[in-house]
DNA sequence: TTGGGG
């Protein structure tokens, strides 16, 4: 007997329900419809009765649940669902002995989501969804209730799962599954098509504010995808995230610095010490590096540090110290591993190439689009700009640049009088900056050359 | 067991 297939909606047990609709969900569903579950006792260690019934060839037959259906379950009761995987965690050490993952799913019934809480022994067995929007089919998930919120926990020793590629695919076996998983193809694919074609025309949305970093604004709660380049553990708790997205983060409302004093130099970073020569050099040289602030309780820092990763950092908020833009975590926030394949990465990933393609693209983007605004040194019209961040990490320490920069202060006359500089003054000092990076310069004349030194 | 978007 084939196995009849809705969205999240298949009830094959006994010949009963086989027109399950797409539509149906838990307030449809007509009531008095038996739920066959049976609850293990207390102090078993694995289920009585597993949600699966024997077919008529003798091979199980799993009956997929919608999540809402699946929820009104009673507590430790399993059950099988047929889900999109909305939102990834980071794989973690539990405070147990095995590994953890938790991901959000959704279906058409509850398309809020609901979490899957998944353990092993190593992270191979873990599910590694490759994108959310992916497709994941569970079998003999257990109920579980935690301060009247429902969720789904997945027993290593009587669940499996299998991860199946999202809508824009028509490849039907599992790109991953445990070892477990009993697969029966037209019975999973006809779900699996099902489900494909409700993602088309129902989305995977974010309903909240995303920015990219040349558009983040002070005082603000936003999401920002980015990619997590390095991580920093600074004193009392403090962790620093070094966040890109390939633009520049807008000019800072700084008032400039007349630097009449010598100690008045504004800081040239956020951090306590700066980045060390070696990571510095691994850091991108076109697009701000943020640093965003946070503590220990984002369990994800413990994955960042393991790589880089694009990540969605949920209610992310900034600030302007110093004229330099400051990201802040705070425990509302919530940070969602991304792979290279989302949506919103794809389009950070191809902005920042076609930026790339432009001969200004070390240009900072607010000084965009009035290039031809900027009179070039007519002697090295031919010379290329390079960033401050190029400059930093140049292989040569004494190296000639060309760059465009914004004067921050300047000591110890006002940066407008460079001419009496190139007049024959001798010594002043700068902050400069652009996107990538702030500095101290040097300018002395020697030799009818203007020198930078920092 | 663990965690369960504090």
């Amino acid at each position: 007997m084939e196995a009849e297939a809705g969205a999240g909606a298949e009830r094959q047990r006994d010949g009963e329900g086989d027109t399950a609709p797409l539509t149906e969900t838990a307030a449809t569903r007509p009531s008095g419809e038996a739920r066959k579950w049976k609850r293990p006792r207390d102090g078993d260690t694995a289920p009585l009765t597993q949600a699966a019934a024997a077919g008529p060839s003798g091979e199980a037959q799993y009956s997929y649940l919608p999540v809402a259906d699946a929820l009104m379950e009673a507590p430790n009761a399993l059950v099988c669902l047929f889900a999109v995987v909305s939102e990834i965690g980071a794989t973690v050490h539990s405070r147990g002995t095995d590994f953890t993952v938790t991901l959000k799913i959704v279906d058409q019934s509850r398309p809020s989501g609901i979490s899957v809480t998944f353990f092993a022994e190593n992270t191979a067995l873990l599910p590694c969804v490759r994108s959310s929007g992916d497709v994941i089919s569970l079998h003999n998930i257990m109920i579980s209730v935690h301060h009247e919120d429902s969720f789904f926990k997945y027993n290593k020793k009587f669940s499996s799962f299998a991860l199946f590629e999202g809508k824009a695919s028509t490849e039907c076996r599992p790109y991953q599954h445990s070892a477990k998983y009993k697969y029966h193809a037209g019975h999973d694919n006809e779900i699996l098509t099902k489900m494909r074609l409700w993602l088309v025309s129902h989305p995977l949305g974010h309903n909240d504010i995303e920015l990219q970093l040349m558009s983040i604004k002070s005082d603000s709660a936003f999401d920002l995808v980015c990619k997590v380049l390095h991580v920093h553990e600074a004193s009392n708790g403090v962790w620093i995230l070094y966040v890109w997205d390939g633009t520049d983060t807008p000019v800072t409302e700084f008032q400039m610095m007349l630097d009449t004093e010598s100690v008045t130099s504004p800081p040239l970073h956020l951090e306590e010490e700066p980045l060390p020569r070696e990571v510095l050099c691994t850091l991108p040289c076109v697009g701000s590096v943020l640093r965003v602030f946070t503590n220990s309780f984002f369990k994800e820092i413990l994955h960042f540090q393991k790589g880089i990763y694009w990540a969605r950092f949920c209610n992310i908020t900034c600030k302007q110290e110093f004229g330099m833009w400051k990201g802040i975590m705070l425990p509302v926030c919530r940070v969602r591993l991304l792979s290279n394949e989302n949506g919103s990465v794809v389009e950070r990933l191809k902005m920042f190439d076609r930026r790339i393609a432009t001969k200004v693209h070390r240009w900072p983007m607010a000084s965009l689009p009035n290039a031809s605004d900027i009179t070039d040194v007519m002697e090295h019209k031919s010379v290329g700009y390079i960033t401050l961040m190029e400059s930093l990490t140049h292989a040569e320490v004494i190296h000639k640049f060309k760059t465009l920069v914004r004067v921050v202060a300047a000591y110890p006359c006002q940066p407008n009088d460079l001419s009496l500089l190139v007049a024959g003054r001798n010594g002043m000092r700068l902050t400069l900056e652009d996107p990538t990076a702030r500095i101290r310069a040097y300018i002395h004349k020697n030799d009818g050359v203007i020198y930078l030194c920092y």
